[in-house]
DNA sequence: CTGTTAGCGCGTTCAC
DNA sequence: GTGAACGCGCTAACAG
């Protein structure tokens, strides 16, 4: 059901000007006439005209619209990444465009794909849990579209990234139970691939060296992110002895979903198996038993970096790519 | 910093063919031969060519592109709907373009003209908290495109709905408390503007009539979906005598919400006072004491329909628009 | 201050 | 089976 929908061209006919001075007066032009002006925009409006978007990229080179690949919207901590970088691009009048990969990386290609079809400024991404081959980020480039990763970056690819100490992160979170005189930690990891999950392992490697703790193999286990293998990698965890006092969560979802085993399996957690994790989720403060203790990783703080990093990239010299700007953030440990 | 980005012509020129040729062999125009068509297509992986969306659109008059505007993508009522509703159309090859209202009404606008600046093809909507101005929907009227509202749904405006049956669900609720003695029973709604806060209303006075329950005025507040206004509004309730013994909340996050006010003021949550609400989200199963009981809203059949009706709509004649669809779901009442 | 001209990249006639 | 020519709606370059 097409109805019809105005155009410059109209406006112009309905003045008596021509289209380009409806095109000026329309982006406030200063060489337009105030008169003029006035009475395009009155036409405008009456005549329900809305600026067809395609045809001005056409033109220009250029939408103004970013898009932004998550995991997941879902996940408290990259909804409220999501809702700081449209703090900051909004701001400058730039259109975000959100694809949820829901962890695939099937859905991700697609995502980033549909972006380079829509001609966007740039891209802002975080990666899906089985990412391996970084082709279509690599196919941005080819577009000279500049992309800036958070929190879940890949390893080895030349692009901008936000991320924040993992390792010393760990650190913190062992301390913090060693302090207390638990001994027998153990890491429910998140998967290999991603470089979040290898840090947090060098970490919990680190720390163990560190503060003389026995490294049980079995105290060592990678999860998909999904409930069921949270459940069935704690099946395993606590199939051997000696048991965890202690467990370094990969993210609060994953620390939850072990807890809920755990009390399915009559160990009661916080008690028997300390829980520390990742993240610092707000969801959690309604819960009467949260995680021990999550380190925080200022999700918004990250989402707004990445998005000013994006913005100076686009502002850069259009002739050459802007270096690559890595940064970090520094972790906190909070106990509930 | 503009990289060169492949062109049909290009292709076509490499080819020695014309850029029809390889628009129609891109396109599996069943005209062009076999051989024509692959060294097309190989070329055209090779020079990394992807189609230009605004080229396309500007031809066509159609995007293939769908806009989604929801309050908030972080609460799981939403974010389950969105999943649902990018299943259907990804399945029709269409891309979904997603913004958050926030729960604010010039946000909401904002999306919208920037999905019609786009020319998305339809658009599926669920109310900000203080929208009452329903202009911007108004305006994809006028250029033809459809729109599916699902669960806050307008009053009086011309569209597609998709909602469920609010007033039977606070019924059902009311029984399940009245049936286990439960006789003073507040209301902590949403923003009077919603459909669906009114449907409480209207399902709560119903109830109380039919169960012989007194209607304390003091047991009727509306609050507009922030915490700071959930916890101002349960200190006005608990100020008054009687004290309620069950509250009916707007939703979980409200629910979540009062119970933590009750906490901080020495009343324990469904021992003193029983919270019931509506949505039965699953981070609820997380928590040790969610509310006592809640209104299952099946947000991801909600999505489903919406999106089927959207389609259907976009498949309908293009000479007249299809005639209004009304869906309504049935509650169901799940006790935790 | 304003008009004219040209073309962005593609899909679609209409020819052959 | 394929090519030439046109135009979608808009902006930029060049005139005046």
């Amino acid at each position: 059901m097409q109805k019809h929908q105005a155009t410059i061209k109209e406006i112009a006919a309905k003045l008596g000007v021509s289209a380009s001075t409806v095109s000026r007066a329309l982006q406030n032009d200063p060489r337009i006439g105030l008169r003029t002006r006035n009475r395009v925009i009155e036409t405008a409006r009456a005549l329900h005209y809305v600026p067809n978007g395609a045809a001005a990229q056409l033109r220009r080179h250029r939408t103004r619209m970013i898009g932004v690949v998550l995991p997941s919207l879902r996940e408290e901590f990259f909804s409220m990444a999501i809702t700081s970088i449209e703090d900051v691009l909004d701001a400058q009048e730039y259109t975000v465009l959100m694809g949820q990969s829901r962890d695939k990386a099937d859905r991700e290609r697609h995502i980033v794909l549909s972006f380079i079809r829509s001609r966007v400024d740039g891209v802002i991404a975080s990666l899906a849990a089985d990412t391996t081959d970084y082709a279509h980020f690599a196919e941005l480039r080819e577009f000279g579209i500049p992309v800036v990763f958070f929190d879940r970056v890949p390893p080895d690819f030349p692009a901008h990234r936000v991320r924040c100490n993992i390792t010393d992160g760990v650190l913190k979170a062992m301390r913090y139970l060693a302090d207390r005189g638990i001994r027998q930690i153990a890491l429910l990891n998140g998967p290999d691939n991603l470089d979040i999950a290898k840090e947090r392992l060098t970490g919990f490697l680190q720390a163990s060296a560190e503060l003389n703790l026995e490294v049980f193999p079995h105290f060592i286990k990678s999860v998909d992110l999904t409930e069921a293998d949270t459940q069935a990698k704690m099946q395993e965890l606590c199939a051997n002895s000696p048991l965890p006092q202690a467990i370094v969560a990969f993210n609060d979802y994953v620390a939850l979903d072990a807890m809920q085993w755990c009390k399915r399996n009559g160990i009661v957690p916080n008690q028997d198996i300390v829980f520390v994790s990742f993240a610092n989720l707000p969801i959690t403060t309604y819960m009467d038993n949260p995680p021990a203790a999550s380190i925080e990783q200022f999700a918004g703080r990250m989402g707004h970096s990445a998005a000013s990093i994006l913005l100076q990239a686009l502002n850069f010299s259009n002739a050459e790519e802007m270096p690559f700007q890595e940064m970090m953030f520094d972790t906190e440990l909070r106990v509930h």
